[in-house]
DNA sequence: CAGCAGATTGACT
DNA sequence: GTCAATCTGCTGC
Protein backbone atom coordinates (compact mmCIF):
# COMPACT_ATOMS: atom_id res chain seq x y z
CA UNK A 1 0.00 0.00 0.00
CA UNK A 2 1.60 3.34 -0.82
CA UNK A 3 1.61 6.03 2.10
CA UNK A 4 1.04 9.35 1.31
CA UNK A 5 3.88 10.61 2.75
CA UNK A 6 5.94 9.01 0.11
CA UNK A 7 4.86 11.97 -1.96
CA UNK A 8 8.31 13.86 -3.15
CA UNK A 9 8.73 17.28 -1.97
CA UNK A 10 9.74 19.44 -5.51
CA UNK A 11 13.52 19.25 -5.62
CA UNK A 12 15.95 21.58 -5.79
CA UNK A 13 16.17 25.00 -3.61
CA UNK A 14 12.28 26.32 -2.74
CA UNK A 15 11.41 28.80 -5.59
CA UNK A 16 10.36 32.59 -4.00
CA UNK A 17 6.74 32.55 -4.71
CA UNK A 18 6.16 29.38 -5.58
CA UNK A 19 2.64 28.52 -3.79
CA UNK A 20 3.11 25.11 -1.31
CA UNK A 21 2.12 21.83 -3.14
CA UNK A 22 -0.18 19.05 -1.29
CA UNK A 23 3.24 17.29 -0.25
CA UNK A 24 4.25 20.06 2.06
CA UNK A 25 1.30 19.61 4.04
CA UNK A 26 0.62 16.19 3.69
CA UNK A 27 3.47 15.24 5.65
CA UNK A 28 2.82 13.03 8.96
CA UNK A 29 5.46 15.09 10.73
CA UNK A 30 3.12 17.70 11.94
CA UNK A 31 5.98 19.58 13.96
CA UNK A 32 8.47 20.05 10.97
CA UNK A 33 5.28 21.34 9.36
CA UNK A 34 4.53 23.83 11.97
CA UNK A 35 8.20 25.01 12.16
CA UNK A 36 8.64 24.70 8.49
CA UNK A 37 5.40 27.08 7.83
CA UNK A 38 7.98 29.98 9.75
CA UNK A 39 9.12 32.42 6.88
CA UNK A 40 6.28 31.14 4.56
CA UNK A 41 3.88 33.67 3.10
CA UNK A 42 0.21 33.53 3.38
CA UNK A 43 -1.74 35.10 1.04
CA UNK A 44 -5.12 36.04 0.70
CA UNK A 45 -6.87 37.62 -1.90
CA UNK A 46 -8.93 40.63 -1.45
CA UNK A 47 -12.41 41.14 -3.16
CA UNK A 48 -11.17 43.81 -5.84
CA UNK A 49 -8.45 40.80 -6.14
CA UNK A 50 -5.53 42.68 -4.67
CA UNK A 51 -3.21 40.42 -2.91
CA UNK A 52 -3.02 40.72 1.11
CA UNK A 53 -0.52 38.95 2.76
CA UNK A 54 2.10 38.05 5.31
CA UNK A 55 5.44 36.69 6.76
CA UNK A 56 4.12 33.67 9.24
CA UNK A 57 6.08 34.04 12.06
CA UNK A 58 4.39 31.98 14.83
CA UNK A 59 2.49 28.41 14.80
CA UNK A 60 1.58 25.84 16.92
CA UNK A 61 0.73 22.58 15.75
CA UNK A 62 -1.91 20.26 17.59
CA UNK A 63 -1.88 16.31 17.19
CA UNK A 64 -5.13 14.83 17.84
CA UNK A 65 -6.75 12.06 18.79
CA UNK A 66 -3.69 11.56 21.49
CA UNK A 67 -3.30 15.51 22.34
CA UNK A 68 -5.31 16.43 25.07
CA UNK A 69 -5.36 20.34 23.50
CA UNK A 70 -6.38 19.58 20.75
CA UNK A 71 -10.56 19.85 19.66
CA UNK A 72 -9.72 16.25 17.96
CA UNK A 73 -8.55 14.68 20.79
CA UNK A 74 -9.51 10.86 21.95
CA UNK A 75 -10.87 10.78 18.11
CA UNK A 76 -14.26 13.33 18.85
CA UNK A 77 -15.46 14.35 15.40
CA UNK A 78 -18.07 17.22 15.81
CA UNK A 79 -19.31 19.27 12.93
CA UNK A 80 -16.60 22.10 14.01
CA UNK A 81 -14.05 19.55 14.14
CA UNK A 82 -14.89 17.31 11.23
CA UNK A 83 -12.44 19.22 8.69
CA UNK A 84 -9.13 18.33 10.94
CA UNK A 85 -9.90 14.29 9.54
CA UNK A 86 -9.31 16.32 5.98
CA UNK A 87 -6.88 15.61 3.88
CA UNK A 88 -3.36 17.65 4.57
CA UNK A 89 -3.48 21.28 2.67
CA UNK A 90 -7.24 21.90 3.82
CA UNK A 91 -8.26 25.00 5.87
CA UNK A 92 -9.50 24.31 9.51
CA UNK A 93 -11.59 27.52 10.55
CA UNK A 94 -13.62 27.77 13.86
CA UNK A 95 -15.39 30.18 15.95
CA UNK A 96 -13.74 30.51 19.56
CA UNK A 97 -14.77 32.60 22.44
CA UNK A 98 -17.81 33.30 20.06
CA UNK A 99 -16.10 35.78 18.16
CA UNK A 100 -12.64 35.24 16.94
CA UNK A 101 -11.73 32.99 13.98
CA UNK A 102 -8.74 30.95 14.25
CA UNK A 103 -7.14 29.93 10.89
CA UNK A 104 -5.39 25.80 10.60
CA UNK A 105 -3.69 23.86 8.22
CA UNK A 106 -4.27 20.35 8.41
CA UNK A 107 -1.48 18.17 7.84
CA UNK A 108 -0.80 14.42 7.53
CA UNK A 109 -3.01 12.21 5.13
CA UNK A 110 -6.71 12.02 5.28
CA UNK A 111 -8.24 10.64 8.72
CA UNK A 112 -5.28 11.75 10.83
CA UNK A 113 -6.50 15.13 12.63
CA UNK A 114 -3.63 16.74 12.89
CA UNK A 115 -3.36 20.80 12.50
CA UNK A 116 -1.10 23.55 12.93
CA UNK A 117 -2.78 27.05 14.09
CA UNK A 118 -1.16 29.84 12.47
CA UNK A 119 -0.52 32.08 15.10
CA UNK A 120 0.75 35.35 13.67
CA UNK A 121 2.11 37.29 10.54
CA UNK A 122 4.56 40.05 9.70
CA UNK A 123 2.52 42.29 7.18
CA UNK A 124 3.48 42.40 3.57
CA UNK A 125 1.21 43.03 0.71
CA UNK A 126 -1.99 45.29 1.43
CA UNK A 127 -0.89 46.29 4.98
CA UNK A 128 -3.21 49.70 4.23
CA UNK A 129 -6.16 46.89 3.72
CA UNK A 130 -5.29 45.37 7.15
CA UNK A 131 -5.38 48.61 8.92
CA UNK A 132 -8.66 49.51 7.64
CA UNK A 133 -9.97 45.99 8.67
CA UNK A 134 -8.62 46.24 12.26
CA UNK A 135 -8.78 50.03 12.93
CA UNK A 136 -5.63 50.63 13.79
CA UNK A 137 -2.22 51.78 12.52
CA UNK A 138 0.79 50.14 14.32
CA UNK A 139 1.92 47.70 12.07
CA UNK A 140 3.07 45.53 14.78
CA UNK A 141 -0.44 44.79 16.17
CA UNK A 142 -2.10 43.77 12.89
CA UNK A 143 -1.74 40.14 12.89
CA UNK A 144 0.09 39.74 15.94
CA UNK A 145 -1.95 37.17 17.32
CA UNK A 146 -4.62 34.02 15.75
CA UNK A 147 -7.72 36.50 16.21
CA UNK A 148 -6.11 39.55 14.92
CA UNK A 149 -4.82 38.15 11.56
CA UNK A 150 -8.12 36.62 10.98
CA UNK A 151 -9.21 40.11 10.96
CA UNK A 152 -6.87 41.37 9.00
CA UNK A 153 -6.57 38.88 5.80
CA UNK A 154 -10.60 38.69 6.64
CA UNK A 155 -10.46 34.79 7.31
CA UNK A 156 -13.65 33.44 8.64
CA UNK A 157 -15.61 30.35 8.53
CA UNK A 158 -16.66 30.39 4.72
CA UNK A 159 -12.97 29.32 4.16
CA UNK A 160 -13.60 26.39 6.58
CA UNK A 161 -12.57 23.26 3.93
CA UNK A 162 -11.03 25.43 1.59
CA UNK A 163 -8.39 23.57 -0.64
CA UNK A 164 -4.87 25.75 -0.34
CA UNK A 165 -3.60 24.50 -3.27
CA UNK A 166 -6.35 26.44 -5.41
CA UNK A 167 -6.88 30.17 -5.37
CA UNK A 168 -9.19 31.09 -2.55
CA UNK A 169 -6.07 31.32 0.19
CA UNK A 170 -2.56 29.68 -0.11
CA UNK A 171 0.48 29.68 1.29
CA UNK A 172 3.68 30.19 -1.15
CA UNK A 173 7.50 30.53 -0.75
CA UNK A 174 9.01 33.44 0.66
CA UNK A 175 12.83 33.09 -0.04
CA UNK A 176 13.26 32.93 3.83
CA UNK A 177 14.54 30.21 5.86
CA UNK A 178 15.32 30.00 8.98
CA UNK A 179 17.71 27.82 10.79
CA UNK A 180 17.53 25.87 14.42
CA UNK A 181 19.14 28.92 15.90
CA UNK A 182 16.55 31.38 14.23
CA UNK A 183 13.57 29.49 15.45
CA UNK A 184 12.20 29.53 19.33
CA UNK A 185 10.08 27.39 20.87
CA UNK A 186 8.05 26.53 23.96
CA UNK A 187 4.74 25.55 25.76
CA UNK A 188 1.53 26.49 23.32
CA UNK A 189 -1.03 29.43 24.49
CA UNK A 190 -3.84 29.18 26.54
CA UNK A 191 -4.17 25.17 26.31
CA UNK A 192 -3.54 25.04 30.41
CA UNK A 193 -6.42 22.46 31.07
CA UNK A 194 -4.09 19.94 28.66
CA UNK A 195 -2.94 18.12 31.29
CA UNK A 196 0.80 17.04 30.44
CA UNK A 197 0.44 17.78 27.07
CA UNK A 198 -0.03 21.39 28.64
CA UNK A 199 4.22 21.85 28.63
CA UNK A 200 4.77 20.43 24.96
CA UNK A 201 6.63 22.80 23.58
CA UNK A 202 4.77 22.81 20.57
CA UNK A 203 4.60 26.34 19.55
CA UNK A 204 7.11 27.70 17.40
CA UNK A 205 8.28 31.41 16.35
CA UNK A 206 10.71 33.91 14.97
CA UNK A 207 13.17 34.79 17.19
CA UNK A 208 13.06 38.32 18.08
CA UNK A 209 10.70 39.22 15.63
CA UNK A 210 8.54 42.05 16.65
CA UNK A 211 5.47 40.38 15.08
CA UNK A 212 4.88 37.36 17.06
CA UNK A 213 2.23 37.32 19.67
CA UNK A 214 4.16 37.09 22.85
CA UNK A 215 8.18 37.26 23.55
CA UNK A 216 8.55 34.04 25.52
C1' DC B 1 2.90 47.65 32.49
C1' DA B 2 -0.39 44.25 35.01
C1' DG B 3 -4.92 42.73 35.90
C1' DC B 4 -9.47 42.04 34.78
C1' DA B 5 -14.27 42.31 32.69
C1' DG B 6 -16.86 41.65 28.78
C1' DA B 7 -18.03 40.09 24.26
C1' DT B 8 -20.84 35.69 22.51
C1' DT B 9 -20.99 30.76 19.96
C1' DG B 10 -20.06 25.77 20.09
C1' DA B 11 -19.18 21.75 22.71
C1' DC B 12 -19.52 19.21 26.88
C1' DT B 13 -12.08 17.63 27.11
C1' DG C 1 -24.31 25.90 33.09
C1' DT C 2 -19.38 26.22 32.14
C1' DC C 3 -15.51 26.79 29.61
C1' DA C 4 -12.87 27.63 25.44
C1' DA C 5 -6.25 27.20 20.66
C1' DT C 6 -8.79 35.53 22.19
C1' DC C 7 -8.76 40.52 22.10
C1' DT C 8 -9.82 45.13 23.60
C1' DG C 9 -10.54 48.72 26.70
C1' DC C 10 -10.53 49.98 31.08
C1' DT C 11 -8.46 50.64 35.89
C1' DG C 12 -4.62 51.39 38.76
C1' DC C 13 0.21 51.15 39.75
Amino acid sequence: MESINDAKLPRGPAKKGRKLGRAFYARDDTLLVARELLGKRLVVPAADGARVSGLIVETEAYMGPEDKASHAFGGRRTGRTEMMYARGGTVYVYLIYGLHHQFNVVTGAEGVPHAVLVRALEPEEGAALMRARRGLEDVRRLASGPGKLCQALALDRSYNGEDLTRTRAWIEDAGRRFGPREIARGPRVGIDYAQEYAARPWRFWVKGSPFVSRKA
